[in-house]
DNA sequence: ACCTGAACACCGTTCAAGT
DNA sequence: ACCTGAACACCGTTCAAGT
């Protein structure tokens, strides 16, 4: 007991350890939490304010992984390729995390690391000339689809049993669809090209 | 004590007490919905199983309210004017009720309401003559926009604060526009003409 | 500065006891 | 069948006490 010569908790070790546990078993508590960390309960209040900062401090580690993995920027020189590579990597990078997202929708976005990667996603539509109007629209477009698609792949393929008496089109459809992977997959390359192609005609030089 | 001549609690009653609750203060817990009600916290548990049951019923009273409104029929007769009026009826209906739409997220739909909504969405595809493996990507595309812009919707504005100095571009666009109407509202209509325009292209028929 | 153990108010849930 | 009060395990948070 008492204080050890080194450290052994840190912010960043707290919010891994609380990733980890939402991974697992889709939320965490801080007993668990501290459990894992082989530590007292009230010992993470050393570092870390309570809950809801663990809970930005989830979001913030997902969103700094994503920028070190680099895949926003891995796309080519055209506008479209790199709105489209944005929503693809950020879907990917939350998905990777799919129990987390429940957990993180609700609470204000702060950490640097998520607004950097909104910042890149307004960059591109800056550069490419879009109006203040066009941007603020565009980055909220392409952000909520994104969102969306990635909770739809958190959501278990389960959630649209739907049955044959009551919902014959939505049964049948589901039933006789074969499509050639994830449906979640799928259906957001759709979406991002439809949304992009869109965005397309609201820039004049495009 | 004892039992009432008649019973003062019911399923309904319960479930629409705790979407007040949520509307108010963004959750609600056992103890503060049987304060409510006027009802013991262990009178609850002889109309639902628990907590997560009374989650699934706020879904199913949002879902039943909108049904109830009719605004999913209103639409003509073309099928892009039905599953635009879709997206815009639901995406009201769970932004009357902003605060509940994190807890939703994350928990399965199984109550008929809920099903039924979709299934009318399906219905359209269906009788416009879209393959079953276009049927589920239409719903599935739709229904991702539409709930990531309804919460979109739930977060508040100041969600987008970015700073000057680190977010230079998101700043200035915020910043600089002069969106005639809500933000999200106005990116919620682009967004659906976009992926509406784009699910043209699959019908041959269309 | 950083960890611990004890303590607090609170929560979800159960159950025997009443009518 | 339906409501109550007591009880349980558990949770988030605080704080004095240690080094």
């Amino acid at each position: 007991m008492g204080r050890p010569r080194q450290a052994i908790l840190s912010q960043e070790k707290i919010y891994r350890a609380a990733l980890e546990l939402v991974d697992e078993f889709g939320d965490f508590t801080l007993p668990g939490l501290a459990k894992r960390l082989s530590v007292s309960p009230s010992s993470i209040y050393h570092h870390v304010q309570g809950r809801p900062e663990i809970i930005n401090g989830i979001r913030s580690v997902i969103g700094s992984d994503a920028l070190a993995a680099g895949d926003f920027f891995t796309a080519g020189p055209a506008w479209q390729d790199r709105a489209a590579a944005w929503a693809r990597s950020y879907r990917s990078a939350l998905g990777q995390h799919a129990k987390a997202i429940p957990l993180l929708v609700g609470e204000a976005v702060t950490d640097a690391a998520t607004l950097e990667i909104y910042e890149h996603l307004a960059a591109v539509f800056v550069e490419q000339g879009f109006t203040a109007n066009d941007v603020v629209v565009a980055v909220t477009v392409l952000d909520s689809f994104m969102l969306g698609s990635a909770l739809d792949m958190a959501s278990p393929e389960s959630a649209w049993l739907a049955s044959a008496e009551d919902q014959p089109a939505l049964h049948r459809a589901f039933e006789a669809s074969s499509l050639g992977g994830p449906r979640s997959d799928l259906s957001f390359e759709v979406g991002v090209a439809a949304i992009i192609a869109h965005l397309g005609t609201l820039v004049p030089q495009a």
